[in-house]
DNA sequence: GCAAATGCCTAACAGTATTAGGGTGTGGTC
DNA sequence: GACCACACCCTAATACTGTTAGGCATTTGC
C-alpha cells in the first residue's frame, strides 16, 4: 500500500485544520484519520493518543500566534504596540477559532515551559517597556494584559458582543485607549 | 424497583459535582448514571443527551455565580464593589473549577438569553454606576471588566500564575487598584 | 542488495452515546 | 376504592470512538 507521508507535525496541522472546521472539542482521532485517508490506529505512530493530539494542536497554535504577534509588534511601541498585540490575538481567534481554543488547553508544567507560551509573556513584557513601570507593577500589568486579551477574544469568539451596540471593533479601540491611559498613569502603592 | 427520584435539576447538580471532581470535559453520561445508581439510558428522561447535560450544568453554574455576586455586591460601591465582584468570580472558580469551566460553555442565543448571563452583565453595569461613565463608555467598560474577570480567573485556574512571584492574590489586589483608578480617570474621546 | 526500522494495516476489545420498547409504581378521577 | 394514564426506570441493541497487539511491506542506511 502506498504511504501517506505523515509525521507528527503534519498530523497536528491536519488536526488544526479540522479543529477550525468543526470546533476543537469535536476533534476526534477517527475523524482525523478519515480525512487523512488512513486507518485510525495508523495515527498512533505519530501521536500518543487523543490527549496528545490535542496538545500537539495547541503547541502549533501557540507557535503560530507567537509568530504573528512578533511580526505585529515589530517597530511599534506604546499605544500602537498595544493595539497591534491585541489585534493579533483577536484576528487569530477569528480566523482560527479551533486553533485558538486549542491554545487555551491546560498542559502540564514541562510541556508548557517548552511551548511558545513563554514567548507570549516575553512579548507582553517587551511591550511594557514603552511605559514607565517598575517591578512588581510590571508583572501585575503583564497579568492584566494577558487576562484582558485572552478574556476579550474568548468572549468575542463566543459571540458575547454580537447582540449589542457598539460593535466589538469599535469597543476594542476604546478599550485600547483606556488601557494605554492606564499604563501611562499606573497608580502608585500609596492607594488602598 | 425503587425509584431514584431524579429530575433535570438533580441530574444537573450531580453533573456539577462530577465536573468539579474530574473536570468539566470529562463529564460523561455513563459515569454520571453510575454515580446516581441508575442505568445510563435512564438519564435521557431528564436531559436530552450529553450536550444538553453540559448545558444544564452551565446554566446551574451561571445561576450560582450570579447569586454569589449579587450577595457580594450588596451594600458596596466603587473600589469595594469592584474587588467584591472580582473576588466572587475568583473564589467560585477556585472552589468549583468544573462548574466554572461549564459556565464558559458557548450556548445558542436563545438559551443564553434565558440564562443568568444577563444578570451578570446587569451587575457589572450596576457596579459602574459608582463611577462617572456615560454611554458608550459604560458599555466599553462593562466589556473590559467582563473580559478581565473572565480572563483572570481562567488563567489563574489553569495555573498560569503559579510559578512566578508575586502570588496571584497580591497581584489581583493591585490590578483592582489599577482598574479602579482607570474607571475614575477614563480617557475622553479626544485621544487617538 | 540486505537488514533493520518505519509506516501503515487488520483484528479485537472496552467504553460512551443514543434509540427503542417494556414493566411498574404513583397519582388523579369517577 | 378501582382504574387509567403517565412518569420513571429498566434491558436490549446499535453505532461510534479510543486504544492495544501484532503483521506485512516499503523505505533507508550500510
Amino acid at each position: 500500500m502506498e504511504r501517506s507521508g505523515l509525521s507528527t507535525r503534519r498530523v497536528a496541522e491536519a488536526g488544526a485544520e479540522l479543529a477550525d472546521e468543526v470546533g476543537f472539542d469535536r476533534v476526534t482521532v477517527s475523524d482525523l484519520a478519515r480525512r487523512l485517508g488512513v486507518a485510525t490506529p495508523s495515527l498512533y505512530s505519530h501521536v500518543a493518543g487523543s490527549a496528545d493530539l490535542r496538545t500537539q494542536i495547541a503547541l502549533l497554535a501557540l507557535e503560530e500566534m507567537a509568530d504573528r504577534s512578533t511580526e505585529a509588534l515589530a517597530g511599534r511601541s506604546g499605544r500602537e504596540a498595544l493595539a497591534a498585540l491585541g489585534s493579533s490575538y483577536r484576528t487569530y481567534a477569528r480566523e482560527h477559532p479551533g486553533r485558538y481554543a486549542a491554545a487555551r488547553l491546560p498542559m502540564d508544567t514541562t510541556t508548557a515551559a517548552a511551548s511558545a507560551g513563554p514567548r507570549h509573556a516575553a512579548m507582553t513584557r517587551a511591550l511594557l517597556r514603552g511605559y514607565d513601570l517598575t517591578e512588581p507593577d510590571a508583572t501585575h500589568a503583564v497579568r492584566l494584559l494577558g487576562s484582558l486579551f485572552h478574556g476579550w477574544s474568548s468572549l468575542e469568539l463566543a459571540g458575547g458582543f454580537d447582540h449589542s451596540a457598539p460593535d466589538a471593533g469599535t469597543s476594542w479601540e476604546r478599550v485600547v485607549d483606556a488601557v494605554d491611559h492606564l499604563l501611562r498613569t499606573w497608580p502608585g502603592e500609596e492607594r488602598r
